[in-house]
DNA sequence: ATCACTTATTAAAGTGATTTAATAAGTCTA
DNA sequence: TAGACTTATTAAATCACTTTAATAAGTGAT
């Protein structure tokens, strides 16, 4: 619980961010208007935010009938965000602005190797020498379960089990730092660039290279579950004797040499109609690189043999690494915007 | 957003309700402590708290060295709360205070008739003109899907459809209501009468008379999905031929005479399985009147044939009626606790 | 019993947002 | 181009919580 004129200051300020950044500019009695605060006190916080650098003055507004208003935008380059992405085979960054252009990118050898975390750290220091003052948020994406910026299980890399990777750089580069699990990102980035509801239930699907996966979100939050074990799909038992990820596997060796991938469908279909039984999703999200546009018309017929077909989630495909790219720098924006001193 | 004084005074005031009905008692001490507010500002509340007969002192502090501390505690009887479930065969209703206690319950024939919304509001009238001015908001639990106080659909009852019940109460008793779905209500009544934390995920899971069926908390919110259809378990595709409704029903066909509930252990194990593959909860909840303790063990068993057994859910069994009662008390503590005058 | 000490409570000054009134900067009409 | 009107901005007064200082009420030792 906080609740003193402190948070309440906090409180206002985020708020204007985040109405300037959404609405584009805004005079000061449409924010006044928009946020039931009153106008001096907008007014008062505008006079800070423009000496600071952190708005600007855009011209007036053509007259309605009396005194033209001022109006005020979001200096987008007054707050930088850093984007990491670590992978087994490389790693990728990108420095953006409040407004998402991304303003550098990079890539380098993964730094997901033995030593521990100090490759890690020594990359993120030079990226922060060049850009120095501006990046005001880190996030971080892995590929592992994460428990509140500490990672809780990442296979392969048994070493960096249980560290706290968020406390370790916010103590280091004194700024706020937010790490996350790949899928878990992606489903944030995919839900933020589609500029859908806060509270949608939206599933990402993966096949990938070792098996199936998901990533959830219901009513706006992510779901990680009681082991970090949810979206592990392919242990959906889906017929009488195999399961979702054996029927994937048994399916492809069979068909191996025909091309087809229609043996995919019928699990699918029914992992797809399972979810709408339970957990009766907006959307679910297929990656681009992995299914076709022809495919998901064949699920949503596969589908609609076991569920009323109105209550069926739409199926999209979607760029994955785009996404997942979208994902931190929310993640990264929602930081900037609110955690702020002053 | 509302970000200005008035928020922050109901703020205070229903965070000061909230730790007094949870700690049972205090000092100002304690309480400015524990919400970070101010002793001053805790003691200006408290005397206006203790004016309106809201709280009581209960006598002083053993010394700690100096001056004894002067305690207080809610008075449970300030603010009475309604429940009203609705059922097909009977309507229930209870009159509790703040600590959960019933003062008063009663029974009545069904208002689930043709006639619409005035046998109901009747039965309300009848109950408030009694209790008149303590009762300070109610909840009422209806055999259908809700959408924010309004009936989205409830079978065999189409003629409540679409209507805002929530609305028109609030109008017509001007206290706050608020209206749930029972099984809904059941899993907020079990996650708050077990004290668990927030942000758990639970299922409770119920075979009824005309299908099973499951309500869903995920990250402590309750899940409706996009068409309401969240939780109609007997859809998911479980067999090669067979989904989870037929699963149950073909087995009892078969065992009819047998007396024996074991052919429900498989489709029951991969139930679990599935949830646990997707959402990864804590708890599973039975109903008592469905099933043994026994039984569970079993499903226990079954279950870890599909998942690694460090991945399940706890499965523990429960009184749905008295979680359903407790869920809908509840509610309406949140609203008396929250939302208040002044 | 008095004094030193501890803790609870009350009082006064300070900070921050709101409300209301006053002023400034325009537009439009006569 | 002056006056009426509209709308934006600034200023003053008010309300609410916090911080800091002062006071009251009790305990224990000498």
């Amino acid at each position: 619980m906080n609740a003193n004129p402190k948070s309440l200051k906090r409180e206002i300020l985020s708020s204007i961010r985040k109405a300037l950044l959404e609405l584009g500019n805004a005079t000061k009695a449409e924010l006044s208007d928009k946020l039931e605060i009153s106008f001096p006190t907008i007014s008062k916080f505008l006079l800070q935010m423009e000496k600071d650098g952190e708005i600007r003055s855009v011209g007036l507004d053509e007259s309605s009938g009396g005194r033209r208003a001022k109006r005020y935008a979001y200096n987008p380059e007054h707050m930088l965000g850093l984007a990491v992405f670590l992978e087994k085979t490389e790693t990728n960054y990108t420095i953006f602005n409040c407004m998402g252009e991304v303003k550098e990118q990079g890539k380098a050898p993964s730094v997901l190797v033995d030593s521990g975390i100090n490759l890690l750290t020594k990359f993120i220091e030079e990226i922060m020498a060049t850009n120095s003052s501006k990046i005001h948020s880190i996030a971080i994406g892995v590929p592992g379960s994460v428990d509140n910026g500490k990672i809780f299980y990442m296979p392969g890399y048994e070493e960096y089990h249980d560290f706290d990777i968020k406390g370790y750089y916010e103590d280091y580069f004194s700024i706020p730092v937010v790490v996350e699990n790949d899928m878990n990102a992606a489903i944030l980035g995919f839900n933020y660039n589609n500029r859908m509801k806060d509270d949608q239930s939206l599933i990402y699907l993966y096949f990938g290279h070792n098996g199936p996966g998901a990533g959830f979100m219901i009513n706006g939050d992510v779901v990680r579950g009681k082991t970090f074990f949810a979206g592990e799909v392919s242990f959906v038992p889906q017929y009488s004797e195999r399961n979702f990820g054996q029927a994937l596997e048994n399916g492809s060796r069979i068909n191996e040499e025909a091309g087809s991938k229609d043996y995919q469908i019928d699990p699918i279909s029914r992992l797809v109609a399972s979810f709408t039984a339970i957990i009766n999703p907006h959307t679910v999200i297929f990656c681009n690189d992995e299914i076709e546009k022809e495919m998901l018309n064949k699920i949503t017929i596969g589908s609609s043999k076991y569920i009323p077909a109105e209550h069926l989630p739409e199926l999209t495909i979607s760029d994955w690494k785009k996404d997942y790219l979208y994902g931190l720098q929310k993640l990264c924006l929602d930081f900037m915007i609110m955690n702020n001193d002053i």
